[in-house]
Formats: C-alpha cells, sequence, structure tokens
DNA sequence: ATTATTTTGTTACAAACGATACAAAAAATG
DNA sequence: CATTTTTTGTATCGTTTGTAACAAAATAAT
C-alpha cells in the first residue's frame, strides 16, 4: 500500500558503484551521483542512507561483481597454477584497456579512504584478504596436485601476489604501460615453476598485440 | 625595496607537504593548507600560486626529501643487496611507525590525481621511474659485482621491486601488520640469493621487536 | 472512494569550497 | 622624509557541498 518506486534498485546502485570507481568517494559529489543513477537526491537518501552508506553498499557490490566472481571462475574452471597466471593476465589487461583508468575500486579505496574511516579500513582490509586467501588456496592445492614445488612458503607467496596486484594496479594508474606491468609479475609468476627452468626469458618478438576484450 | 616576507618559505612548504601528505590534494582546502603553513590565504596564493600549484612544489620537496635522499644514501654506502634489503626495511618500519599511515605521498598521488590531471601524470611517473632505476642500478651493480646471479633478469626484476614497494604501500593503508608486509617482500628478496638456498624459512622466534626508530 | 504509506520533484538550507579585492603595513631606495 | 614595492590581514565573492523540509503524486488496502 504504497507508491512504488520507479527505479531499479541494482541498476541504480550499478551506476554509483560506476560513479566511485571513476572519481572516488571525496571526489564524486551527491549530485554526480543522483545524475549518473538517474534518480533525484531525497530519492537516493530514501533508497540508499547517505553518502557513506552507498558508497559502502557500492563497494560491496563491485567487490561481488568484480573480485569475487573472477575469483571464483578461475577456481573452479582452471588448474591452481593457471588460475593464477590467469588472473594476472586478465589485471594487466583490464589496466591497459580502461581508457578511464578507473583501476580497482577496492584498492583505490584502500588508499583514499581506509587510513580516514576505521570501519570502511575493516571492510577493506577484508577484502584484500579475500584476494590473498584465494592465491593461498590456489598455491596449496598447486603444491598437493604437484604443479607447484612444495619448497615455496604458500602463505608468503601469497601475500607477494597480493603485493604485485596492488602494484600493479597503482604502477597503471601513472604509468599504463604493457611491460613495466608485465615486468612486475614475470618474476613473481617464475617462482611457480621448478627453479631450474628459472629466467624464463622475456619474449623478444614483436610487441604482443592486444587480446581480444576485456570485460569492465 | 619592498616589505619582506614574514614567514619562511621552506618550511612552509614543508608545512604544505604534511598537509598534503595526510589527506591528500583533494580534501586539503586551502585554509588546511593556510592554518597548517602558519599564513594567510593570500600570502599563500602570493608565494605559491594556487592549490595545484603549491601541490606540484610539495611533491617534488617531498620527492626530494623522502625519496631521492635515501636512495642515495643507500646507494652509496651499502653494498648492492644490502642497499635494496634495507630499502625494505625502511619501507615497513616506515610504513608500521607512523601512526597517521600516510603511506607515501607519491603512491597516494599516484592512485589520487594521476588519473584526473594529465600533467601530474607525468610528474608522477617519472617519480616511479626513479625508484625503479634505483633498483636496476643496484642489480646490475650487484651483479657485477658477483653478489647477485646474473641469472636474473635485471629489468624485470627491478619492476617487480618496485611493484612490492608499491603494493606495500597501498597494503599498509588498510592492514598494517608486520607479517604481511614482510611477508609481501620476502619472495622477492629471495630473488637476490642463489637458487640453491632458497626457500629462507621465516623466522619463527617471538615476534620481531620494533626497532629504534622510524625517522619522520 | 477513501485512507494509509511511500516515493517523487522542487526548493532551499547552512557550511565549506577555491580564489580575490582592497587597503593597511612594512621595509628598501631615492 | 617621501616614494616605491611587496606582503599582510580582513572581508567577501560566487559555487558547490551534504542533507533535509515539504507538498504533490502514486499505489495498495480498506
Amino acid at each position: 500500500m504504497a507508491r512504488p518506486r520507479a527505479f531499479d534498485n541494482d541498476s541504480a546502485l550499478d551506476a554509483a558503484v560506476d560513479c566511485f570507481w571513476s572519481r572516488g568517494l571525496g571526489a564524486t559529489s551527491v549530485r554526480d551521483l543522483a545524475a549518473g543513477m538517474g534518480i533525484n537526491g531525497p530519492s537516493l537518501y530514501n533508497a540508499f542512507g547517505d553518502k557513506r552508506a552507498l558508497f559502502v553498499q557500492a563497494l560491496e557490490r563491485y567487490a561481488e561483481r568484480s573480485m569475487r566472481s573472477v575469483i571464483q571462475r578461475l577456481e573452479t574452471g582452471r588448474a591452481p597454477k593457471s588460475a593464477i597466471r590467469e588472473f594476472f593476465a586478465v589485471l594487466v589487461e583490464k589496466s591497459l584497456t580502461d581508457p578511464k583508468r578507473r583501476g580497482c575500486l577496492i584498492v583505490n579505496s584502500a588508499l583514499e579512504v581506509s587510513p580516514h574511516d576505521a570501519e570502511l579500513k575493516k571492510v577493506i582490509a577484508s577484502y584484500l584478504g579475500e584476494i590473498e586467501t584465494f592465491f593461498q588456496r590456489c598455491l596449496e592445492r598447486g603444491q598437493n596436485v604437484g604443479e607447484i614445488s612444495k619448497e615455496v612458503d604458500a602463505q608468503d607467496l601469497a601475500r607477494h601476489l597480493l603485493g604485485i596486484v596492488l602494484g600493479i594496479r597503482v604502477a597503471a594508474r601513472s604509468r599504463p604501460e604493457r611491460e613495466l606491468l608485465e615486468g612486475m609479475a614475470r618474476p613473481a609468476l617464475a617462482l611457480l615453476d621448478p627453479s631450474g627452468q628459472r629466467r624464463p626469458k622475456r619474449p623478444h618478438g614483436p610487441p604482443r598485440v592486444q587480446r581480444k576484450k576485456a570485460a569492465e
């Protein structure tokens, strides 16, 4: 017994993700959000609470759609080592493809808001933890299957890979160069291989051609 | 033949660095800056130009005092491998010690302003390049001296180390945990040693006690 | 058809923003 | 001392910020 909403809640939230992703929390005004979401200010406040509450919801939506979905796809559809490799390949491709250089909303937020908001800091820390444990599961599975040497410390290496993910996302915003981003990842990926065949020698041929696509 | 300045230009700039370092470019208002620098708005505009121009100068000052000085100290006073090790030790210590979790102004800016300001993007990219080439010089020197295996690709590894630096600085703002930050760096540092003694096994003893100090 | 309940659009608030106009103040030069 | 030149302090410009009051509109239940 009430007036129904004239907009779709989920697609409005997607639009909010896009705003925050492009400009960050601080630089996105409520008017930017309302315009992007196609609704009015009061409707925004009614449906999502204030700006910070909307940001929390947008962050969670981003985590679900841009992080967990990728992790799950790789973890169920690929051998462990290949999952890690593909994760980085997708990461580099996304970083080079997006002309707006939006990077990753989680990484951006880890720098922008974590030090100034204890509650959001915990949320963001947990997202980073999800990436870390994804790597750790892959590494341990790889070790059990025999794909990856048991000589490496899975916990350290998982953290190391997380570090490279963050590094690539930061570097890509100032220096979106394929050789830089791939060079960052290469020595880490080499650790996944038996140490005899270390030093996989960068490919020399013509510069790699752009991959077909990179969703989002 | 004019009224002299009532404030010291350099120390005012230091104060501006501190403001931008703590809150970033967007979240620092001109009033914040003026208050922190101990001067009035018009004096700020008169001496440094507008907010963005002040930011450029603050960034350059930060680069000189917090990046190049460290690089030079390590590069002239240490053996190559030790210089790299110490760089990361200092980095982790700084990240854990600063209660305000300001991180690194260059890294923060690489995320905050690079995608929205082409000119600043170039400046920041060059600062990141200085770190990269520092690592590369250390690695090549280490290889020539015989400290570091010639099997590793110095350029890739330099980029890789830069990636870990960025990763540590990002992670530290959301998860300032010693084991995480050291774990991120450990596999990279292990690459500097002959591959026989790989897997240096994390120390098991009681959690490491805090180092004596960490300037800044 | 009336009532109850929610969403909508307009309007506007007080506060903070980046930037400046302007005159008083202070020194160096003539 | 008078003149010139720059810095200072106050006060304020027009905009944009996050948020909310309010009444009109729209539906479901009575």
